[in-house]
DNA sequence: GGCAACTAGGCGAACGTTCGCTTAACCCTC
DNA sequence: GAGGGTTAAGCGAACGTTCGCCTAGTTGCC
């Protein structure tokens, strides 16, 4: 059984009085810096290992100036490909020795309210914004361009503000091209949320693969899905049942595909036969569903590794000038669009 | 277009100076502590707004000897699982004013490596383990056990720090007595890891209905899955090639259930009729595969919040007795075993 | 009108670092 | 043997806070 507190931390100090020289000299011999003779060196750095020291990097940083943390602002770690984003950049920081402090935002909450300023407290070197809420809120976006390097997953109001991301418009376009390819000729979609810049993107890129066919645009072929599983289920449903020539689908993720193949299924309809089903994401459930779903491949894993380099990298140059870095998608062909 | 450096911030002696107060002074009122007239603290909460002065936690902690801030080391964050543990946990901590550092751990890693000590150079207050990598890290349990209070998802060698988690052997029971219930008698099982607790509390509950039932356990209806869909998928086969007389199967998470639905489909075999499933953790997307998928809900959110709440006490109370929290599971009945 | 009690605010120290400057001792060199 | 250069180590200050103690000035009371 254990009792009483946790050890004390030693110090700098504790270790300089055991081996009987200044605390300085200490200090200089754990970083290296400045010349000690090689016996005191030596007993200092047994000393250290001896009585268990850990830097302390609060005090580090008062004096340095920089605390070698980034904040993360998400809105929801649980979204999958969030989550993929994190990882690859909770990797990318912990390389160069960052490390992260996150702090998700509600759904309706604004980042300004709450996550900015316990970020700022800490002092923060950078920032990675995850949130979409950022492209509405215009106080959090004022603040961030004036205090502290950042990188945004999304746009940021005023433009001041680095982003990081895929090319969605070229998302909507391969998956509509694929789906063209096939013979298709009235294809649904069903988008994300509306007032999101990925789903117009995403939108932009379907209108110009069937201009390029020179098939019209049809707005009743286009449903809201929310990014949601149930919603989408039930867009799919409506659609249908609106024009029940529809040959295919192109959701605007994997799970809004999932959604639809689950719909289709309680329709009757045969998956690809009857309707081809396209998505978007390519989340790791996507070769097993039933059946294997056809989708557009976007790099959350090196999108988050690569908004954190520019992040870091920013940081470390002092440079300001924001960034726009827009990575490559591309097609993955399964069953469920008669692919492989 | 931004040009120079981030503003440099504000200190409390910067709005000492334009107040013409002592910057102790200007710390009392912001902190709301000593005795101060109406008008000069007035005065000071005006100057301090205008500058936009943010306190300096960092330096705070330095002296208050706590950072408010707790170190969270998982696995993989992109799991799907464990992010609903980590969105609890982080509420929780937000709520109480707590700061998140996230680190994960490479599959192979052990955390005393390079996460634990990273923690403890930022002095956190406490540690959140969600890795399970801890179970065979006696190195990482040792330090853990003497320096810092500790929540771990997972049992730590020694059994010296607490632990917080949901019931795996009910959940094991729950899902095997469903199937007896629905008059399965030859009911298959794919396992997770085999060195994992997880695994083989759930295995126990396993054998534990069919012990209840009077069914005898055949080692050669359990079969590891690695957590892995694609493990499973194959796993089913061959279990499914082995013995053709199964009709149902418990998969110990929805990930390998969703493996087992796709195997089952393309052997052609109808769920639930020729086969049932059911797996465990109930992630958001059971209710959409197809058919909807059996399970045992496992609060993982609340296992997150739950545990952060007990490490929040710990560090608040300065306790360190181990504690063990165990959380409720229960089934959902759906489409995949004839269930709703 | 003298003394206690209170109020408003100042001051010094501490937390654990890093950094630049000074000092003491030693070794060369002319 | 005096001067200059080098090396090893110490010292003071700073980073931005909080905290306890001290001191003037004001008020209240008998």
């Amino acid at each position: 059984m254990r009792l009483g507190r946790p050890t004390k931390h030693v110090s700098v100090k504790d270790v300089a009085a055991r081996s009987g020289v200044s605390f300085q000299t200490t200090s200089k011999v754990l970083n290296g810096k400045g010349s000690v003779s090689a016996a005191t060196r030596a007993r200092i750095l047994r000393v250290a290992s001896d009585l268990g020291y850990v830097p302390n990097l609060q005090a580090r940083s008062l004096v340095m100036q920089s605390t070698h943390a980034v904040g993360l602002i998400a809105s929801d770690f649980s979204d999958h490909n969030l989550s993929r984003f994190i990882v690859g950049a909770e990797r990318e920081a912990r390389r160069q020795g960052y490390a992260v402090i996150i702090t998700s935002i509600e759904p309706e909450g604004s980042s300004g309210e709450y996550a900015l300023p316990a970020l700022m407290e800490r002092r923060v070197d950078g920032i990675l914004l995850a949130a979409p809420q950022i492209e509405e809120d215009r106080a959090a976006a004022r603040v961030l361009e004036r205090t502290v390097p950042a990188v945004s997953l999304y746009r940021v109001p005023g433009g001041g503000v680095s982003t990081a991301g895929s090319d969605h418009e070229l998302t909507g376009l391969l998956a509509t091209r694929h789906l063209i390819s096939r013979g298709h000729r009235v294809i649904a979609t069903i988008t994300g949320s509306r007032k999101r810049r990925v789903t117009q993107s995403r939108l932009r890129g379907y209108r110009r693969a069937l201009e390029e066919a020179g098939l019209p645009f049809d707005a009743e072929l286009a449903e809201d899905g929310q990014w949601e599983i149930g919603a989408a289920q039930a867009a799919t449903v409506r659609l249908i049942e609106r024009r029940p020539e529809i040959t295919a689908i192109f959701a605007q993720n994997d799970y809004m595909a999932i959604g639809v193949l689950s719909a289709l299924h309680s329709l009757g309809k045969r998956v690809p036969d009857d309707c081809a089903v396209v998505g978007c994401d390519d989340i790791d459930m996507a070769p097993y569903t039933v059946p294997p779903l056809t989708t557009i491949h976007v790099p959350f894993f090196e999108t988050g590794a690569e908004a954190m380099r520019l992040l870091l990298t920013m940081i470390a140059s002092g440079s300001v000038e924001p960034q726009a870095l827009l990575l490559p998608v591309h097609l993955i062909a399964r069953a469920s669009s008669g692919g492989a």
